[in-house]
DNA sequence: GAACCGTGGAG
DNA sequence: TCTCCAAGGTT
């Protein structure tokens, strides 16, 4: 059952179509580390560091992924701290930790081996309907959607279609097309082809048109209407939110460092001391020794700004005050551990994965000029 | 369904 | 500077 009929696509060309579109990919493909083989374990691995990231940036966490891990068995055995590190940059944290659980999932109830069916693959924690579809074409050549950004608006405007792709219940409709139209013989490069060509062609803004391999079958491009496709709502500006930090040395020159609970932002990464800046009533400074005092029972020396970092989330945008300071009074190892405090050499730090946000804070106090 | 969850690059 | 975004998933 279908609750919403695509016009062009009863008298739509389909086997010209997949021709022409695979023809192209099998010429123009971009040379990719996870396209050296289809080990399903690096087609998963690689699916899920491209969610919602840039192939550019993916390539070198990848590299480096596999290097470190290069099995299934590998990552199933390393530890948290270590995956962390694998990650730490990419973003969406959240997605290493799911994709950790899912492979030692796999090791404990697959023997090892990734699920080859929808329902079992989608079981998987981090696994959802784009993932389970990419990794069943790509790896094991089932004809399943694999409906991404990019086949959205690319198949938005090959059969002009104008619903609201920022909504999720878009998505099952564009899946529905790809039923229609995907090779059941190469439904790994039939995926693979629609979002190459969205990631080389069929751009947002202005795509290029007259390079594209399918533009005969383009209902958008016959009416000239491809540049106002795909229908996408904007979403809501993010709020701001006022921090206080500080960079704190003991007498032995270690670094005081905190990690983040096992929820929420940047969950389980490793921090400097901050706190959240309710009402400005005070200095920064004062706020930040009073509230370290209330937490820890402890007060810094805290000396003056060594920068301010305005960084940018998803949905809302970290304003830091970050100053360098001292602690001369121990604290006592039972409230360390309690409140997940530790004191680390600059050296051990590097052990330690960080959000990047912390690491503009780490850069700016070694360069010791601030600012 | 809306909000949450990162980052860096392009226009 | 600002907006949008790039191979989404979870709650």
């Amino acid at each position: 059952m279908k609750n919403y009929e695509i016009e062009s696509l009863s008298k739509f060309n389909t086997v010209g179509f997949r021709n022409d579109l695979i023809s192209w990919f099998e010429k123009e493909q971009r040379e990719l580390p996870w396209r050296k083989d289809q080990d399903p374990y690096k087609v998963w691995v690689s699916e899920i560091m491209l969610q919602q990231t840039r192939v550019e940036t993916v390539i070198p966490y990848f590299n480096r992924f596999i290097e470190w891990f290069p099995t299934l068995e590998d990552f199933a055995e390393a530890d948290e701290e270590k995956i962390l590190k694998a990650w730490e940059g990419l973003g969406y944290y959240s997605r290493v930790r799911n994709l950790h659980s899912a492979v030692k999932e796999v090791c404990e109830t697959y023997n090892g081996m990734v699920p080859d069916t929808p329902e079992a693959i989608s079981k998987l924690k981090g696994v959802g309907p784009y993932t389970a579809g990419a990794v069943l074409s790509i790896a094991y050549g089932k004809p399943e959607p694999a409906v991404d950004g990019n086949v959205m608006r690319v198949l938005s405007r090959i059969l002009l279609i104008e619903e609201d792709i920022a909504k999720p219940r878009t998505r099952k409709i564009f899946e529905e097309a790809v039923r229609e139209l995907i090779d059941h013989g190469n439904a790994s490069f039939f995926n693979q082809a629609l979002m190459e060509l969205g990631a080389l062609i069929c751009t947002p803004g202005v795509p290029a048109c007259l390079l594209c391999p399918v533009r005969e079958h383009c209902v958008a491009f016959g009416e000239g209407v491809q540049a106002q496709l795909p229908v996408k709502t904007k979403k809501k500006k993010s709020r701001a939110v006022q921090l206080v930090a500080a960079i704190l040395t003991n007498n032995q020159g270690d670094l005081l460092i905190h990690k983040r609970p096992a929820n929420g932002l940047l969950a389980n990464l490793w921090e400097f001391p901050n706190f959240e800046i309710h009402n400005q009533l005070l200095p920064k400074r004062e706020v930040f020794q009073q509230q370290f005092l209330d937490a820890y029972g402890a007060k810094p020396e805290i000396g003056e700004v060594i920068t301010k970092i305005d960084h940018v989330f998803s949905h809302l945008v970290w304003n830091v005050d970050t100053f360098a300071g001292k602690l001369d009074e121990s604290i006592d190892q039972q409230v360390l551990d309690k409140h997940h405090l530790k004191w680390v050499s600059q050296q051990e730090i590097q052990d330690y994965a960080f959000s990047v946000s912390h690491q503009k804070m780490f850069a700016a106090y070694t360069s010791g000029t601030g600012i």
